[in-house]
DNA sequence: CTGTTAGCGCGTTCAA
DNA sequence: TTGAACGCGCTAACAG
């Protein structure tokens, strides 16, 4: 997909050199009007479109970014992505999508690759590696965005040494609305199925669950929580089927995220136990499908779109002004209650 | 996101030229075991990455793809990107995502800015222009993959004029065996919900639909056959409404896609019609969440994870071989019976 | 205001 | 087998 037609061609045909050419075309530089309307004539006659890759040799910046995520067939990411896409799409950027299935050798690998292709920025959501070895990985100057679980776990100065930007999401409001919700209906006996141990994001909102009980005045059952081994349906469906089988159950279980959620939901339903009457389910996210099962999900809504913005905004703020002070964004979440809860 | 050490520092380092440098990394030219070990171990000690950019420029080829899609976040589109992702990878290659919302300007809009990237190919998936038109902006010779929703509208002469590569699902396959299915469970009211007319996957299923009905000997009442106006649930939800209010309606709607069916789903509910004993609802894709409503939806299987495989190496085939002939593929499409039919 | 020169970092000539 | 020179297309720096 060659552009036949060069800055060059447009010069000649408009009478002046590449270099007036391009100063009328990009207005880098002052250009006589009649000059101008010339070049912008003969440009348009000859469909001519600049290089972008012989630009961004030159001017060192081309205009491209890398979106890291752990799978982009996941339910979460495709909205974020969208959202990041329409906004730096705005500024005349695009993005490579680089999967890294939370792999930490695959992030390194895609990593390099795109550092090979001089991407402007990075923004990544996933986050086998810690920071420090991502800063290491993509070298101490690159714009970097990083989309964290919750950002109250990194104290300012440790962001300030990672010289990154982190949006995030403010898990503890929703999260205690949550509770307050299964509170107000008499239900108090909440039990939690949490992401893989140590996992980013599911490490947090199961602090800030526990967070939520003890300022409610609950308490927690630490036998009532359990691990899931990834944060998909079937591994939800297991960690559920664990907790239902125990002869003192919880009547609610939250959920790390939704796809966990929908997975407790279908093992309920295998323990023939009422949705949400016997047992209430909130999940975390509101991914599109939370709508279409049934009951429909109960759930914290995770604004992805917004998410995606504040993270193509930080971006783009930090290519434009790289000595800005770093910052956390965290986006409220909040409960919405549907049939399960 | 710049690589600090060049080729030229690598060959410094192993004290020989860069021409050598290149020839021993990249195995263009024989060059002496000896200073090929030396340069290699240099490369490795300085961690040096070729500037892919700089590599673009110079050999004409950037190792990057287009994929064009109405919208990513689209329940369907994610896993046909995924596999594109990772069957493109191996061979070196990212993509950039379009996103075009099914409009022709944006089409020709998002063509172009890849055009000035100078992508090495392009897989579209969305067409609100016609192949013509596609084919007239990306250029004569640029390697073009389409996915159409079935392959047997076009005409092989047609194909090998617009000269590009097509991948698209037998639909008429899984149809048949959806109508089949509902015959031998005694259904044979079988109305259709539609996308909008003229729209490219739904006016070649709603085809397939009166082929399998005539070919099985039943009827087709033009009555209970609507157009959504989109792809959505909530068009669907819509269709449906009309068509379930009608005093004499069908005992089983068959959908253009998995969303429409949900929102039939929906407007069942709503219209107190129990699924499937007083309406069997049957859909098209099979996307994620088919799997979690209730009843589980009875759908016919769009291998997205195939199909992006076969649009990879399609591309990967006609970027190394420019000149084999084009070919369709035809990836076969099954019904799944679950709950809705 | 405009043209000329040079070089971004590679890869490919051509000559040794 | 290696090195020197040039150019991919564009733009920054320097003259004029």
């Amino acid at each position: 997909m060659s552009l036949e037609v060069g800055l060059k061609d447009v010069a000649l045909r408009a009478g002046v050199s590449p270099a007036t050419a391009s100063n009328a075309l990009s207005g880098t530089r002052p250009v006589a009007e009649e000059t101008k309307r010339r070049v912008f004539a003969v440009a348009e006659e000859l469909n001519y479109r600049p290089n972008l890759v012989a630009r961004g040799l030159r001017r060192q910046e081309t205009r491209t970014i890398a979106l890291l995520v752990a799978d982009i067939a996941n339910p979460y990411y495709p909205a974020v992505a969208r959202a990041i896409h329409d906004r730096i799409g705005a500024h005349g950027y695009v993005s490579f999508i680089g999967n890294t299935d939370g792999d930490p050798k695959a992030e390194v690998r895609v990593l390099e690759e795109m550092r090979s292709r001089s991407v402007d920025g990075v923004i990544m959501s996933t986050m086998a590696l810690s920071p420090e070895r991502i800063r290491d990985v993509v070298g101490p100057t690159t714009p970097l965005v990083l989309i964290t679980g919750e950002w109250v776990e990194t104290p300012k100065h440790e962001i300030r040494k990672l010289r990154a930007d982190e949006v995030g999401t403010d898990d503890a409001m929703g999260i205690r609305e949550a509770v307050e919700h299964l509170r107000s209906n008499g239900v108090t006996d909440i039990g939690y199925v949490s992401g893989p141990r140590g996992s980013v994001p599911g490490a947090g909102r199961l602090e800030r669950f526990r967070d939520a009980m003890r300022d409610l005045g609950l308490p927690v059952n630490d036998a009532w929580i359990e691990h899931a081994d990834g944060y998909t349906l079937e591994t939800g469906y297991d960690a559920a089927d664990q907790l239902l089988s125990r002869i003192d159950r919880p009547t609610a279980i939250m959920c790390a995220n939704d796809l966990i959620a929908i997975g407790v939901l279908e093992a309920a339903r295998d323990n023939q136990l009422a949705v949400p009457d016997d047992l209430a389910v909130i999940g975390f996210d509101d991914i599109p499908t939370a709508k279409h099962v049934s009951p429909r999900l109960t759930t914290i809504i995770n604004p992805a779109t917004l998410v995606g913005y504040a993270c193509a905004d930080a971006l783009m703020r930090r290519i434009d002004r790289p000595d800005t002070p770093y910052e956390h964004t965290a986006l409220p979440t909040h409960l919405v209650a549907r049939g399960t809860a």
